[in-house]
DNA sequence: GCCAGATAGTTAAACATTAAACTAATTTCA
DNA sequence: TGAAATTAGTTTAATGTTTAACTATCTGGC
């Protein structure tokens, strides 16, 4: 390809080479890297119990609505995913025996979500060590620091002005 | 299925139904938070421009590294992802028109990566617009909570002690 | 000079995720 | 009552991610 007219190599005339910093990009690259540290931690731990973060997360939530009888649609809204992606997650969660789907006999669109017994067994077996390992992760910070950081990302989340933001997945 | 030995509506015995609260658990969960919210801003921003989040992310880190003639491994290093995965974005960004691949005649394994006119022109356009959209990401924090929130991340991630850690992927 | 081991990259399989299109059941209302 | 609209869930295609297994190339010691 010739392009002596229009070279590759060089930065396009008038227009600059690097994105400047500022305090907004390094908070955003900041949190993107925390939650990189984060993941890095938490997904070998969740494997040793045959886990990925996500699994943990689902069950989490289905243990918290337990007694609500929640549906799947219910469960997508808690865990701010899109429905498809729980009916595939419980496909999978419900094949290693942790979950059971149920039919709402009231409307047979509906099926009510529960742990079985085994899926409770594990998140309590989880419970046991948990804490260990979140303190792990947040070792580097003090507890006043980690009030401080989560105020902090709490506001930020409160306050983002979604200028082209999706409220939640709209599936 | 007969359980009425080992109802699965009870709670099992003697072990509690809900994981207690904790700074750190409160931290944990926040970032996760603050990333979501994060990725819910930023993903229909770059659809606008026909990127997701991390093929903008590979353009910016090709075009940092630009004239130290980047190969995939190196790129995988400072993506902190594993190496298959930059075989397999490169291939659409490549499609795209957006990066090229070219084989080092000195080591015919390698591959130098870089920016084409039309990737390194699309960088520049997201740039004139960028700095909106992270500040309305930031909306909610001042400046200085903005320093804050990034001061605190990184020291989490400098302190965070990996009891199972994986400092980056093996492949 | 040649073969064992290391290195760069790819392919394959699994999981997570989304949007879009589809099926089935219920509700609305004319 | 019966057709239209709504709602719950699934399937499909696309992207991003990992680990494991593979190919091709290079390097080092004999």
């Amino acid at each position: 390809m010739n392009r002596a007219a229009c070279s590759d190599a060089e930065p396009v005339a008038g227009l600059k080479d690097e994105f400047p910093h500022s305090a907004a990009r390094a908070a955003v690259v900041a949190i993107v890297r925390g939650y990189g540290a984060v993941q890095r931690q938490m997904e070998p731990y969740f494997a040793q119990f045959g886990l990925t973060p996500p699994q943990f997360q689902v069950l989490t939530i289905i243990n918290r609505l337990r007694g609500r009888q929640p549906t799947q649609r219910q469960l997508a809204l808690e865990l701010y995913v899109s429905f498809p992606n729980v009916t595939v997650m419980l496909g999978r969660l419900e094949q290693a025996g942790l979950v059971r789907r149920r039919n709402n006999p009231k409307d047979r669109r509906e099926k009510f979500v529960e742990l079985t017994h085994r899926g409770r067994a594990l998140l309590q077996r989880i419970w046991q060590v948990h804490q260990v390992q979140l303190d792990s992760v947040m070792a580097g910070l003090s507890d006043a620091e980690q009030f401080k950081l989560t105020r902090l990302l709490d506001k930020m989340i409160a306050g983002a002005t979604g200028l082209a933001t999706r409220d939640r997945p709209v599936s």
